[in-house]
RNA sequence: GGCCCGUUGGUCAAGUGGUCAAGACGGCGCCCUUUCACGGCGCAAUCAUGGGUUCGACUCCCGUACGGGUCACCA
């Protein structure tokens, strides 16, 4: 009785009962098997990459099971929420290639299980509030932040662990019904508490990436609502999950120490539990160790960062896929051609200690990537890339489209392609040497090449050169020119007698390339040279005759 | 400190009692090659540690060390 009169004092405009909520959510009709999953970012305004690591997680499994992924905004601390971060996350995911089935999108709600933000489901929450009070495993709390910290002080004086429980709670326990009427009348703030149960036992839950998780059972007086009657993380996650019918929760193992808090409260209400996937913390070398991606300290740590840099959304993914399933790699050895969609992902195959994020290694899939694609593709995304983060290079993508295509084509339809381009933003420093206004000469004429033979050697190019040469007889003449200079026609004649030349042909093909490209490293003269077309060829070449 | 999780080469990692301990990135070397690439081949390099259990342990158990997480009206 005392306890149907407290919850009416604390919930007096609670008239919805949990039956009436639980059918506005009805079990979702899935085929067997399929699974049911969420992300739950919070509003902070930064995207991690951890954010989408879960998220592709959550996204495979369940899509390739046809269920559902949906994605549910946490904002139940409006402390830390930041103007505009909603449509950061959903910009971010959308970006990356991860498309949600329903859930809070840029105009609203999609969906028959929302709201999917948190903040306006508090009337929801209060119901199961209501309920737990009833039932007399809730209580309000009048602590003051002053009172815990003096609790938390002793606890630490006796190495006692710290917290609202036992004897500690006894103190907001034992209230009686008009001690709270008079403390709400007075206006002090309250909170609502469960009450833990002093116990010895253990929880055992069945971790579908670690295995068992043994813990001792919850015998904390933890939070269920904030004083503004919002949710904490726990009892928002509990009801939601539940309500949302998902099946699998895809989490950081930094939830892992609140689990027996999460098992209490689906125990108490009896629900089934979700399965969880706890995984594993995204970590950087630092010295001779790892440590956890900082936010501060690691701007890789910011999925910004990749778009700033222009990585591909498919070469993120490849990657967080092999971090992901170790049998992604031979996978796509074996299956080269094969849209990543199409991989096998699996929970088993997870590995469950910290993954260390290699940039290098980054770079490497992102080169297969673009090697991948077809050069129209390429020129779009680049350009759209270059309109945000480098317009200079777009205007000139944009003026000069066909040579730019051209040279995107150079080297890619042979049986192997090259893999010159990396990043959006590295291939405008690979891609400059194709445009007049970017341009320059960055590395020097080979040491095999005096002046003088510079100057003999494009004058005499630049006599003989026709621009309707095919590759071979081009070639040819250079071979002729070569010779006439005293250079060997093949690398290994002046390897091994080195006094009898004054080079090789490496030497003047490359300087060749370096006139033409302003470098040493860069594709097929000849293809380069009908790219660039015979005015920007004979004008480059020009310039080293006298 | 309590509770929990983890530890295979420089890095990502296969591996579930018997393997010469896969593979990938990076490094090095060689080969292919008319340039630049691409590619191919090869080399070096790993089971944190001490005890058990066992005919046999990277695999199972206990301890130690190290790393990580968490102990909020944050998620």
């Amino acid at each position: 009785m005392n306890n149907i009169e407290l919850a009416n004092l604390l919930f007096p405009d609670v008239t919805l009962t949990p039956e009436d909520i639980e059918a506005k959510y009805p079990q979702r009709q899935l085929p067997d098997g399929a699974c049911v999953t969420r992300i739950g970012p919070s509003p902070t305004g930064f995207v991690h990459l951890g954010n989408l690591y879960n998220a592709i997680i959550g996204e495979r499994i369940s899509h390739q099971s046809n269920g559902v992924f949906f994605l549910r905004i946490e904002d139940t601390d409006n402390k830390r929420e930041v103007e505009g971060a909603v449509e950061t996350v959903i910009n971010a995911m959308n970006y990356f290639g991860v498309h949600f089935d329903e859930g809070a999108t840029a105009t609203g709600d999609n969906g028959a299980y929302g709201p999917y933000r948190q903040r306006q489901r508090k009337d929801i929450y209060q119901v199961f509030a209501k309920q737990l009070t009833e039932r007399g495993l809730a209580y309000p709390c009048f602590l003051t932040a002053e009172e815990i910290d003096e609790i938390r002080e002793q606890q630490t004086a006796n190495k006692e662990n710290p917290g609202i429980y036992g004897k500690y709670a006894l103190k907001s326990r034992s209230l009686s019904i008009d001690d709270i009427k008079n403390n709400i009348a007075e206006g002090k703030e309250w909170v609502l508490r469960f009450k833990g149960v002093e116990t010895d036992e253990y929880i055992c839950v069945e971790d579908a990436v670690r295995g068992k998780l043994q813990m001792p059972r919850n015998n904390m007086d933890f939070v269920l609502l904030k004083s503004d009657g919002i949710p904490t993380y726990h009892f928002a996650h509990v009801v939601d999950d539940h309500l949302m019918r998902s099946t699998h929760v895809v989490r950081g193992e930094e939830w892992i120490s609140s689990l027996p808090m999460h098992v209490e409260l689906f125990n108490t209400f009896g629900w089934d539990m979700p399965v969880y996937c706890h995984t594993a913390t995204l970590m950087k070398i630092e010295g001779t160790g790892k440590r956890k991606l900082s936010k501060r300290k690691d701007p890789e740590l910011a999925l910004s960062y990749y778009q700033q840099e222009g990585i591909s959304p498919d070469a993120i993914w490849e990657f967080l896929l092999t971090l992901l399933n170790s049998n992604f790699e031979e996978w796509r050895i074996a299956n080269p051609e094969a849209d990543y969609h199409d991989f096998p992902y699996t929970l088993a195959k997870m590995n469950i200690s910290g993954a260390l994020v290699d940039l290098d290694k980054l770079r490497n899939i992102s080169k297969d990537v673009i090697g991948a694609m077809p050069a129209q593709k390429i020129f779009d995304n680049w350009l759209k890339w270059c309109e945000e983060y480098n317009t200079e290079y777009a205007v000139l993508i944009k003026k000069y489209p066909q040579r730019t295509l051209d040279a995107l084509n150079v080297g890619r339809n042979a049986k192997k392609p090259r893999k010159d381009l990396e990043t959006w933003k590295q291939a405008c420093d690979f891609m400059s040497f194709y445009y007049d206004e970017t341009f320059e000469i960055t590395d020097e004429m080979p040491q095999e090449c005096d002046e003088e033979t510079i100057k003999a050697f494009f004058t005499k190019y630049l006599e003989s050169y026709n621009h309707d040469d095919d590759s071979n007889a081009w070639f040819e003449k250079v071979r002729a020119i070569t010779e006439e200079l005293g250079f060997a026609l093949r690398p290994k004649d002046y390897k091994n007698n080195p006094e009898q030349y004054k080079g090789s042909i490496v030497h003047t093909t490359n300087m060749l390339r370096i006139a033409l490209t302003g470098r040493a490293n860069a594709p097929d003269i000849w293809e380069v040279s009908h790219v660039l077309g015979e005015d920007i060829v004979k004008n480059r070449i020009s310039k080293h005759c006298n």
